[in-house]
DNA sequence: CGGACCGTTGACTCTTGTCAAAGCCAGTGG
DNA sequence: CCACTGGCTTTGACAAGAGTCAACGGTCCG
């Protein structure tokens, strides 16, 4: 499963260039672009923070992992969304691409010596952060409090409403992650999110095109089975 | 049960004093005290948030309510936790102490308006923000993955942590909140978690007392049942 | 063509939730 | 001083939602 894995000093090799258009630059744009292959690990939990990451294109999956093999996904990042923000000297969790992907690398001590002096860049990061709180307690309440239905039904919501953002075709969501992704995500197993996904195919309030393609047919009793 | 809470305006009654002795607090220290009794209400899920709150005494239970009901417990805020940071407009979850406490209040417009030009007070926001972030994600891991004895085993690991801080008796760990509010933060009913404390009391890793302290017997054990 | 990987479906199990009753403790009022 | 009340916890019997195990099918790719 991990064959494709690359081991996690690798992306020391993609470090930051030197500013060339500095002056038009906050610290948040400047940074060299790296590409990874789907299933290609950018880092690991426990490696040094040498970087910060900012999703570009595709899709990565935030993830930590249990001794015995047990794994919870913390977050999915797509385009825009920022990784490996925090005030640790290590990565606490495994950022894994579900799909080929583009990222761009920021070094954490040049991020960290500029936002100690420019109090907007600082203020972006503890925005950037707060979202990345706010998204972490809304998937608490989900998987602490819902049924498996109303998990995969809110997931879905969530989709759509990052979707239409980037101006995809509305009611209609792409899953670029596999159906153990989202059992990880949800706290379910894949056999538990495949048969609400068929039920919600039954009951015709969404429909599937080959696995990976969503259309949401009956948006209002979606919104009734993610139980508010 | 909520004959006690005070109305959700109420907190305006505590501006924020002027600046007596300004130019030796950061935004964070300025702010005046309030007290509030056992189960008072801070502020309430979609109120707007005027203030962010730092406990100075006492246990803040963060929650977010389902319309049926269901509260999923986000967080207990300790002393020197801060409550209500965020970029949003309104509060996005309900505050209210568990036993009698103190918070200082912090008014938003002051605080945002300090840190836009103060890089140190944005960092210290960020910083805060984050250590929120990791903990979210950490009980996330065990109400995704967890079972029930894992889950509160890994819970009372986690007090014991933060009591040792505040220089408490060592292994010892007082429960200032109920059997619901455990249940509520870990995603299990109040029987499930009375079942599993009386599971640990039986096998002897730890002993209980007037059912609100808990003395550690066995640290080692406890910690291979957290399930790492 | 064959194998690997992923998703679907079915039968069965089991952990946890639900419902109900009893115990415990603190505070109150006679 | 003690019985009463209400809130919280504990315990038991039972139910159900989700997990486990297993088999099958589809798709991609060498």
């Amino acid at each position: 499963m991990f064959s494709e894995t690359v081991s996690s000093a690798d992306y020391s090799k993609f470090p930051v260039p030197s500013m060339r258009h500095a002056a038009a630059e906050s610290g948040l744009e400047r940074g060299s672009i790296r590409r990874v292959k789907a299933k290609e690990q950018i880092f690991c939990d426990g490696d040094p923070r040498t970087h910060v990451f900012r999703v570009e294109q595709g899709v990565i999956t935030l993830s930590k992992l249990l001794s015995d093999g047990r794994r919870q996904i913390i977050d999915f990042a797509y385009p825009g969304d920022y990784i490996g923000l925090g005030v640790l000297p290590d990565y606490v969790f495994d950022a894994q691409a579900t799909c080929a992907a583009k990222v761009r690398c920021l070094s954490t001590s040049a991020l960290e010596q500029e936002a100690a002096t420019d109090a907007s860049l600082a203020l972006k990061l503890y925005k950037a952060v707060s979202a990345e709180l706010t998204a972490a307690r809304s998937l608490l309440v989900s998987v602490g409090q819902k049924t498996a239905m109303e998990r995969i039904s809110a997931f879905l919501l969530n989709l759509v409403a990052r979707n239409q953002k980037s101006g995809a075709e509305a009611g209609v969501v792409r899953l670029p992650m596999r159906r153990s992704d989202i059992g990880d995500l949800l706290g379910l197993t894949i056999e538990t999110v495949s048969r609400m996904i068929t039920k919600l195919r039954m009951m015709r309030v969404i429909d599937v095109v080959n696995g990976t393609e969503v259309r949401i047919l009956n948006r209002g009793r979606l919104e009734e089975l993610a139980g508010e």
